[in-house]
DNA sequence: GGTCTGACTAAAT
DNA sequence: GATTTAGCCAGAC
């Protein structure tokens, strides 16, 4: 058996897994990671590759505490927060109020 | 090819 | 309940 795409085979999935993450919720890495089978840092190390590609809403994911973890690696602090704030989603003290109403399973997706 | 780091998490203290 | 410890996997050096 000869995979398909040994250059995607974890990035890919994680990159659809995030644009997969309707407007105005959230995500945790470790939902991610548990939804395709790997880790919540592999997650993030992915993230922080996905601001080479397009279209990837990186603001979307934060930890599992609602806290917007990565913000400090968007091109301004407060980006990820202005993102989320387009989309309805509240962030205080750099963490997603009502988090857990917002959270989005992946597995749902699945 | 061993070692280190990382946008994390869970458990222990 | 906040802080620390340890574990996890993938990529860079």
């Amino acid at each position: 058996m000869i995979n398909n795409k040994p250059i995607d085979n974890h990035m890919q999935l994680v990159f659809e897994m995030v644009k997969s993450i309707p407007k105005g919720r959230v995500t945790s890495y470790g939902a991610i990671a548990n939804a395709l089978g790997l880790h919540a840092r592999i997650i993030g190390y992915y993230l922080h590759k996905s601001h080479q590609y397009d279209n990837i809403p990186a603001h979307r994911v934060v930890n599992r505490n609602g806290i917007l973890s990565g913000k400090m690696h968007f091109a301004n602090p407060t980006a990820m927060q202005s993102l989320l704030a387009k989309e309805g989603i509240i962030v205080k003290n750099d963490k997603v109020v009502d988090f857990n109403s917002l959270f989005w399973n992946p597995l749902d997706n699945i």
